[in-house]
RNA sequence: GGCGGCAUAGCCAAGUGGUAAGGCAGCGGACUGCAAAUCCGUUAUUCUCCGGUUCAAAUCCGGAUGCCGCCUCCA
């Protein structure tokens, strides 16, 4: 079966085909590591993570480039404010984002280069440019000439007459255009510098990854990812950059991740409304946060809030209560044992496309088959279906990196973590919980009764089970 | 002004020519002392509206309406 890719450049998707066979080329945009992460962080790790996975897991060897952004304005400025040195500032976030991306179960990309580290190549790519009459400097900067590369507006979709039209741009005399773009700017007083043809100063925002990409994967390679905000005006300079500098095609397949919106709006400082990977965290499963970002198609917007994480939360447990179901009945899941009709669902809808949602649909199938038939009879070959329903969930969740966990270690974690929140001592619920075990054994139900409701003025929900009576929070 | 996207049940969301996946909530049943939880089952003659093409359309074409994004730092 064919993977299928949108590919921004060409506005269609198409058959994916790796430029050298069997390997795959990838490179995304990360951070600029100034602030702490948030949740439209969290979605496009995310969404290139299950790339990441996905393509591993249908045999290619994937090399995968992120940068860190780790030199530039506002780096500079919240350093400024903070008196810190600029590196120290960025190493911190750099270590936050990937404490909060371990978290998230996101893999470590291949390589992290980091702008900083790549100032040679950076100044070599410049130089290129400026020899081939592609930029121009002025004192101390140097510009890309948009106009000298014909082909400029190709990946955005848009041309520069258009634009000047009725946007609003800088005025800027020294720029020949007004989409003139800095690729080096000479340094300012207090600010980080290096040695350069040009005289001291630090590279332009698009450089870095026209320059980290090269240096990593070479003139061509295979997908380049990032958000979708970054389409224009970033990935077309980057596209501008790497073309006019190495006369090749940049990027076989660009893909770009959609917004996360927050209750209906969009994140924006005026409206004070980023959510922070880490505070989510504190009150959700990272596995929940991935069911939610995963459960839309990775180009369409996704809206986060309370009710939508409590929704995924809810789906998670659905699926460990099963897992748990079959581990309990068919003994241990095995990975190994060969997963059928599901996983072979399960990768068509990945191949569209990366249809996450879809293939979630599979995977809760998968759920509801393996239920279906442990509330059977268990007669005849049941019990190697329910193996293989095991087996392919286990298998998906690998793709999609959730359902790692042990499920019983899961719903004690849960449970322990619910106690904690409601500021419980764990022992003095257990013996409100075993008097009234006492009492339903002696029949007395009007103690029992008034047990639990004092428990559940608590906020404690209770539930009698075969094994006896749990307890967690309503 | 330019470019692009979206509109499917109470909510979220797949499906892009062959007769509507899945999740959450609800409801019915099993279970329970009663509950809760869990499991099973069930829930759109219909896909914003109006035309058109077709044997056949949520899916293609034309138009209308509504919502949203980008063009400025942004995942």
């Amino acid at each position: 079966m064919a993977l299928t890719l949108y590919n921004t450049l060409t506005r269609q998707k198409e058959t994916f085909e790796s430029l050298k066979p069997g390997r795959v080329s990838m490179y995304v945009c990360g951070p600029t590591v100034y602030d702490s992460s948030h949740i439209g962080h969290a979605r496009s790790a995310v969404v290139f993570d299950i790339v990441f996975r996905y393509l591993q897991e249908v045999g290619y060897e994937v090399t995968y480039v992120r940068n860190f952004t780790d030199v530039d304005d506002k780096i500079i400025q919240r350093a400024k404010e903070r008196n810190m040195d600029t590196q120290a500032l960025s190493e911190m976030y750099i270590k936050e984002f990937h404490d909060d991306m371990d978290a998230l179960a996101v893999l470590r990309p291949t390589a992290e280069p980091r702008a900083t580290e790549f100032i040679k190549e950076i100044v070599e790519v410049t130089s290129m440019l400026v020899d081939k009459g592609h930029a121009y400097v002025m004192d101390g900067d140097v510009y890309f000439d948009v106009r000298s590369f014909e082909s400029y507006g190709k990946l955005s979709g848009r041309k520069l007459e258009d634009m000047e039209a009725g946007a609003r741009v800088k005025v800027d005399d020294r720029k020949k255009d007004p989409f003139d773009f800095a690729l080096w700017k000479a340094k300012k007083p207090g600010e980080p510098s290096w040695e350069s043809p040009w005289g001291k100063g630090r590279p332009g925002w698009h450089i870095e990854c026209s320059a980290m990409s090269w240096s990593r994967l070479g003139e061509t390679f295979d997908i380049h990812g990032g958000g979708q905000d970054l389409i224009f005006p970033h990935h077309e300079n980057e596209v501008a950059q790497s073309e006019a500098a190495f006369g090749k095609q940049f990027v076989r397949y660009w893909m770009h991740n959609g917004f996360v919106n927050i209750n209906s709006e969009k994140m924006s400082k005026s409206l004070n409304n980023f959510l922070i990977v880490r505070e989510i965290l504190e009150q959700f499963h990272p596995e929940a946060v991935r069911l939610f970002l995963l459960s839309k198609h990775y180009r369409s917007p996704v809206d986060f809030s309370e009710q939508a994480m409590k929704e995924a939360a809810s789906g998670l447990d659905r699926v460990y209560a099963s897992m748990d179901r079959i581990q309990e009945t068919v003994g241990c899941l095995q990975f190994e044992h060969e997963a059928s009709g599901h996983w072979t669902r399960f990768c068509a809808a990945m191949d569209d496309d990366f249809n996450t949602a879809g293939a979630l649909g599979i995977l809760f199938e998968a759920v509801r088959d393996a239920n279906r038939l442990l509330d059977g009879d268990m007669a005849g070959d049941d019990n190697a279906r329910v193996q293989e329903c095991g087996a392919a969930i286990l298998k998906m969740g690998h793709v999609l990196g959730m359902f790692q966990e042990d499920p019983k270690i899961y719903f004690e974690n849960k449970k322990e973590k619910a106690a904690q929140e409601g500021g419980f001592d764990q022992s003095m619920v257990d013996d409100l919980v075993a008097q009234r075990a006492q009492a339903r054994k002696d029949k007395n139900w009007a103690e029992a009764d008034a047990i639990r409701k004092q428990l559940t003025e608590m906020g404690i929900a209770i539930e009698d089970t075969p094994e006896g009576t749990i307890w967690k929070m309503a």
